[in-house]
DNA sequence: AGCACGCCGACT
DNA sequence: GTCGGCGTGCTC
């Protein structure tokens, strides 16, 4: 039997596997998807074994053995491991980008170079070592570090020079005469977190009597024998030690009486193990959710792989079908995973999750630290678990026989990953879910087009996306008959035009004043993107930009500084223009900040939450500020898309969103789509409970029916319309698109490169006929220079699924050597989300 | 990706 | 004549 290992070098040689033979010892650890250890070249590297083989398609003579099993169970399933076959073939990256993305962080490799004492000195007298037939004479210190090394078995090369710094002359040689030699260690990034633990090693009655036992002056040991009698339980130390305010030597006395011991106990990090879940029953359900939820419990009963989707306005309760549906699969004994966009997995979301299935639940996000995302994970392939709720990643959960995915806000963009490998949340979900025979439910009130092509009668003959048939469910109604809040749509040129050059309309300034009189909320939405503030002199016109990258500076208030999105760079502000030298240098736009201030000049004493990338880097700050908000500890919750999504406020009577058309400014094609679903999205936080919202959409184009759809919560107009524009001009869903992205620091070569990338695609395009396949560019990026490297990109739009791109991996391959020899890159994006 | 092997300039 | 530059090619 043999191992087909995939090794850890992502390039364009090793992706595939190599087989090794698997030692007598292993092999009952080697199974598909386990983490080993193989030797590779000089080297040695982690690997995935990926199949288990009677042929090599190589020389048996020459087969090397795997060197280390990593993991006592296989940290990947054998599904995953055809899954990341499918998501490199799909998009495009090396299968070990692909494995690599479905471990947590925690077991990445890392790789440590050490060096050990080699076995014919260790039992040697070192001042008198035998070496090809040499004597070899060891310095004293020499002797010494030999010693430091052979006490702790090996020791890192980086910290043995840091401990005998200046010696590193001396430690090469004895290297290079073999005194010394090196050896590869893989370690994780992280382990289970371990606890001393205290075990009693009897019963309360023994524990009673050895207690008589102890000297009459040992109170304290005493005073922990009768503790435990009383709980003769296992307890971590450090509690048994504040319990009775001990010192540990008395515990490790009793220990070396035997009257107990202590052990490292492997924990889990829960971060929210502090909190309190009260458990929720199953709502009852509005004619319209059974409805819904009969269809969908029918289909987790066939367990059979079907997709629906479900189409449910804001507030119309598709969480609690959700949940339901959740408890019909469980109760087949299946198991469920639960996607949410990153930026709504808010502490509400977990909370309802958690009220219903209790620790049943994992939950997956990128708040929580390496190790504790580590520990979620082990609960899930531990079977301790049964439903995932987390971020995208959350779909490589470990489960095995799973019966439902749920996809919530399936239109959010954030399921695409941006880098490699770039999948899409959403279409892995269909796949892993073929491979179970699972149910899928995409759920969201402004569906993506993509998705909602699915549905359609013409996409069931004419399948452009190689995708299944879609089932489109529909809940109309909001819960308990609220009303969906009244829009107003506000023109800001005719504020404009009537003197009003401030950031609220007059509808919205008043508005606000009646609520903060009625003591109601408000929520108010500016998004950042193309408004954030950048630095300009009002004299020449000088604009600050990024040195390195083709992009305007970012003012940010709190450290008074200049930096760039992309690259990080940082500069302080300035006073003078560097340009012209005059002081008339400022910043301008409307960035969260400046709302905030206004808010409190022109209704002095609001209380304003303000919530953007600045406010919420630090962890738990996001679930802080919200918790302030539900509290009624502010009147405003002020921020960036986060405010948009997902948040259900009872008090929120107002909705007010600064700048509509930021986004419709975009160059994208999807700027409508996104348009339309940011203003449904934060328009349904307003009035979810007794009290009936309103919403104000302030814009300079009003006439556009991504707004006028919105306003009027008409998803239908604005699909159709959306849908004959994406036609017109061949865009997805009816098309499907590949965004090639070449960046070099040279412009010229540069565009020879992209020239002949483009030749080569027309070429190879040509031979596919009559599959239309259209290739578009070279051009320059929108953003055409990010680290001082030139950016242009070939766009591929065709409509049939036959392998394009292999296609488009091939006429890659022809830059081969131009990546090789000048460094150029390469990135190709499948199903890109942001055409950046 | 590394790392070794291999063929041409500035040093003891 | 040797040390070392990094071009080329392989890793089960």
């Amino acid at each position: 039997m043999y191992a087909k290992v995939i090794v850890d070098v992502p390039s364009k040689h090793t992706n595939r596997g190599f087989d090794y033979l698997i030692p007598e010892t292993m092999r009952e650890w080697v199974a598909i998807g386990s983490r080993v250890g193989v030797p590779f070249g000089p080297r040695k590297l982690q690997g995935f074994v990926v199949e288990l083989h009677d042929r090599p398609d190589f020389d048996p003579a020459k087969l090397k053995p795997i060197s280390e099993v990593m993991d006592l169970y296989p940290p990947l399933t054998p599904d995953l491991v055809e899954l990341a076959q499918w998501v490199s073939k799909t998009y495009l990256c090396h299968e070990i980008t692909a494995l690599q993305a479905m471990i947590p962080g925690a077991l990445k490799a890392k790789y440590e170079r050490h060096v050990k004492v080699s076995d014919i000195h260790t039992n040697g007298d070192y001042g008198n070592l035998l070496l090809q037939g040499q004597r070899t004479m060891l310095l004293p210190i020499q002797e010494e570090i030999a010693a430091f090394i052979r006490d702790k078995g090996s020791v890192e090369i980086g910290a043995l020079l840091e401990k005998y710094t200046d010696q590193g002359g001396l430690i090469k040689q004895m290297i290079t005469q073999g005194q010394l030699v090196e050896v590869q260690m893989i370690k994780d990034r992280m382990s289970a977190k371990k606890v001393l633990t205290v075990f009693p090693s009897g019963q309360p009655e023994q524990l009673r009597q050895w207690a008589e036992l102890l000297a009459a002056r040992s109170m304290k040991q005493k005073e922990v024998l009768l503790y435990l009698a009383e709980q003769p339980y296992p307890i971590k130390l450090t509690d048994l030690l504040n319990e009775l305010g001990i010192s540990a030597s008395t515990v490790k006395s009793l220990a070396d009486k035997d009257y107990l011991t202590i052990k490292e106990v492997e924990v889990f990090r829960d971060p929210y193990a502090e909190r309190n879940f009260p458990r929720t029953k199953p709502l009852t359900l509005t004619p319209e959710q059974s409805q819904v939820f009969n269809r969908i419990s029918e289909a987790v009963h066939e367990r059979n792989h079907q997709v629906f989707l479900l189409h449910g306005v804001t507030g119309s309760g598709k969480t609690e079908v959700y949940l339901q549906s959740i408890q019909t699969c469980l109760d087949q004994d299946r198991e469920a995973i639960v996607l949410v966009p990153e930026i709504s997995l808010t502490p509400q979301m977990v909370e309802r999750f958690k009220g219903r299935f209790g620790n049943q639940v994992a939950v997956l996000h990128s708040r929580l630290s390496q190790g504790e995302r580590y520990d979620e994970w082990r609960k899930i392939m531990l079977k301790q678990v049964s439903v995932v709720i987390g971020a995208r990643s959350a779909i490589f959960a470990p489960f095995t026989k799973i019966g439902l995915v749920i996809i919530d806000e399936e239109h959010e963009s954030s399921y695409k990953q941006e880098e490699s490998p770039k999948y899409h949340a959403r279409d892995v979900s269909i796949a892993r879910a073929k491979q179970h025979g699972a149910v899928v439910i995409l759920g969201s009130a402004t569906p993506s087009l993509e998705s909602m092509y699915g549905t359609l009668p013409e996409a069931a003959q004419d399948t452009p996306n190689g995708r299944a048939p879609i089932e489109l469910l529909t809940m109309k109604e909001r819960v308990e008959g609220r009303p969906l809040p009244k829009v107003h749509i506000v023109d800001m040129r005719e504020e404009l035009s009537k003197g009003n050059r401030s950031m609220f309309s007059r509808g919205l300034h008043k508005a606000i004043e009646d609520r903060l009189e009625k003591k109601e909320q408000i929520v108010l939405l500016l998004n950042r993107r193309g408004y954030a503030t950048f630095v300009m002199c009002r004299s020449c016109g000088f604009v600050a930009g990024c040195p390195h990258c083709d992009i305007s500076l970012t003012y940010h208030q709190s450290a008074r500084t200049l930096r760039c999105h992309y690259c990080g760079y940082t500069e302080r502000e300035a006073t003078t223009c560097p340009s012209c030298g005059s002081e008339h240098i400022r910043h301008f736009g409307t960035g969260t900040q400046r709302v905030e201030e206004e808010l409190g000049k022109l209704f002095p004493g609001i209380r304003v939450i303000r919530m953007d990338v600045d406010t919420t880097t630090e962890k738990g700050s996001h679930e802080k500020w919200l918790t302030l908000f539900r509290n009624q500890q502010a009147d405003v919750l002020l921020g960036t898309q986060m405010v948009a999504k997902g948040l259900d406020f009872p008090q929120v009577t107002l909705v007010g969103a600064l700048a509509a058309d930021t986004v419709l400014n975009l160059p994208d094609f999807r700027a409508a789509e996104r348009t339309f679903q940011l203003m449904t999205q934060v328009g349904g936080r307003a009035g979810r409970h007794e009290l009936p919202g309103e919403v104000f959409i302030q814009t300079y184009t009003p006439e556009h029916y991504s707004i006028i759809s919105a306003s009027n919560h008409d998803y239908k107009s604005f699909m159709e319309k959306e849908m004959t524009f994406r036609k017109f001009h061949d865009y997805p869903p009816f098309h499907r698109l590949i965004l090639i992205t070449l960046s070099h620091e040279q412009i010229p070569l540069l565009m020879r490169s992209a020239e002949t990338l483009a030749a080569k695609l027309k070429e190879l395009a040509k031979s596919m006929a009559p599959t239309p396949i259209d290739i578009l560019g070279p051009v320059a990026s929108p953003i055409s220079r990010i680290k001082d490297r030139y950016r242009f990109q070939c766009m591929v739009k065709y409509r049939e699924e036959v392998s394009i791109a292999g296609l488009v991996q091939q006429a890659a391959a022809t830059l081969g050597d131009v990546v090789k020899q000048h460094k150029l890159t390469i990135s190709i994006d499948v199903d890109p989300q942001v055409l950046m």
